[in-house]
DNA sequence: CGAACTGTGCGACATTGTCGAACACCCGCC
DNA sequence: GGCGGGTGTTCGACAATGTCGCACAGTTCG
């Protein structure tokens, strides 16, 4: 197999280094970041301008992402088939649970959050769609890395970051972890992300029993918990939500 | 000035071709539609498929947009400078005008959604960040066209679509518009895009006075006009909104 | 005011992207 | 069940393009 397309694998990463921490950057910071000669960088840069994947200040020179970027994500959202099914029971999820419900998909190092639905109360909430949450951590990541050998290798060999003292950080703690999800068939992460956070996860599969996501629930530890463990109504809740996604999705009866 | 890089121009074409009606398309589907070789069209999905840009279903062998263009057009959300200055104003005009709130920025040919504010009520609301409104029909499409040149060339010759029997649809009526959008500072639009949708829009400016996007309050025709115009309350919040926003931007007093 | 940086543009040329052809596989129709 | 017509994938020749060194105008900072 022929390698990648040299061209478009550099526009990718000025892409993504633009999408880094740093607001904007200028010409000469993208080709020293990605070691690219100053006239190559020049080139891709213009015809991402020219399509819409980023812009230049006219006043400072610095280039930005492009609003084709945010187009084009909306778009992947439409056609999402995953996404399309699951609306309904993720409302109706975080209705019957009285919390967060987001559903996530594997995507490269973590999971990609593309639905979001907001705890039915009046708080100030903020959407976490287009987001990445951490695979080792989460309720969604984890039964991902249940379920799914290819999430399973992006663990590699780095080190896992420890967000809180319950954070699991060693690959054997991981694999018993998995081990336990999928004998029960459902995650749970109390405080392994955020302080103060406890969420329940479920895997969602495709017609042919492939993973293709998990839907969980995530809230404040006082309401998820009860006696140091989750609460089994909202365990409950959770794999008929993902029970159902994967139905509409054609997993057939379970 | 030297053209574009053809592989990139090609993978845009690609992209955008992904985003329209059709959920997947096929490899030769994608070569014919962009009269390209299948080999060449094959190499370019390959390659923005390795960078996560493009899918392909493992059983059909289609392809769709990938979730690369999610993260990243949440990232471009996220550096956004417009936006995020206007995030506490626009929740504020929400509040205060009860309405739904839109910020829109000049994408191409029509006015792209970067922040969305939910009407203040328990309906059930569609999030529209990331989807397109036309120029010429919305009131952010109006003012956008009064005020910025490049947004008045982008309506070319092509006739305007006529979304309902209030749309403007010549471009003499346009500029007419225009020219009063321009002597009162703000641009409505009652049933010219939705039936029974009304909304009023004003600019807003950077600090060299630029125009760079526009904010909009939207509703219900009978909630937002009074003996057939447009409540004036309404439209000094919004004129106040604008204002609030450009300062922010570095605008100045006005 | 000068040095050191910036972004932009140009052109030579080496490398790469393009594309015709072939192939294995799949699907639909008879 | 077989056949024809399509699919996506791969390969390699080669023409076209993307790369990059260099020069330049402009800006910034000490």
């Amino acid at each position: 197999m022929p390698g990648p397309i040299q061209s478009l694998s550099r526009a990718a990463a000025i892409m993504r280094l633009l999408a880094g921490g740093e607001r904007r950057l200028g010409l000469s910071e993208v080709a020293t970041s990605l070691d690219l000669a100053k006239g190559t960088a020049h080139g891709i840069l213009r015809t991402l301008q020219q399509e819409g994947f980023v812009e230049q200040d006219p006043e400072s020179g610095k280039y930005q992402l492009g609003a084709e970027l945010l187009r084009l994500g909306q778009s992947y959202l439409d056609v999402h088939e995953l996404r399309a099914r699951a609306l309904v029971w993720a409302d109706d999820l975080a209705r019957a649970g009285g919390e967060t419900v987001y559903l996530g998909v594997l995507h490269q190092h973590g999971v990609l959050i593309v639905h979001h639905v907001f705890r039915p109360d009046d708080t100030r909430q903020v959407l976490e769609v287009g987001s990445m949450h951490p695979l080792h951590s989460t309720a969604l990541g984890k039964v991902l890395l249940a379920y799914d050998p290819v999430a399973r290798g992006e663990l590699g060999d780095a080190p896992l970051e420890a967000y809180t003292p319950r954070t699991l950080t060693s690959l054997e703690d991981i694999d018993a972890e998995c081990a336990l999800i999928r004998e029960r068939g459902w995650a749970d992460a109390i405080e392994e992300t955020w302080e103060g956070v406890a969420s329940i996860g479920a895997l969602i599969q495709d017609r042919r029993r492939n993973p293709v996501g998990a839907v969980c629930v995530s809230g404040a530890v006082e309401r998820v918990c009860e006696d140091g463990f989750v609460r089994p109504q909202l365990v409950a809740s959770v794999r008929d939500a993902a029970r159902a996604i994967s139905r509409d999705l054609g997993a057939g009866r379970f």
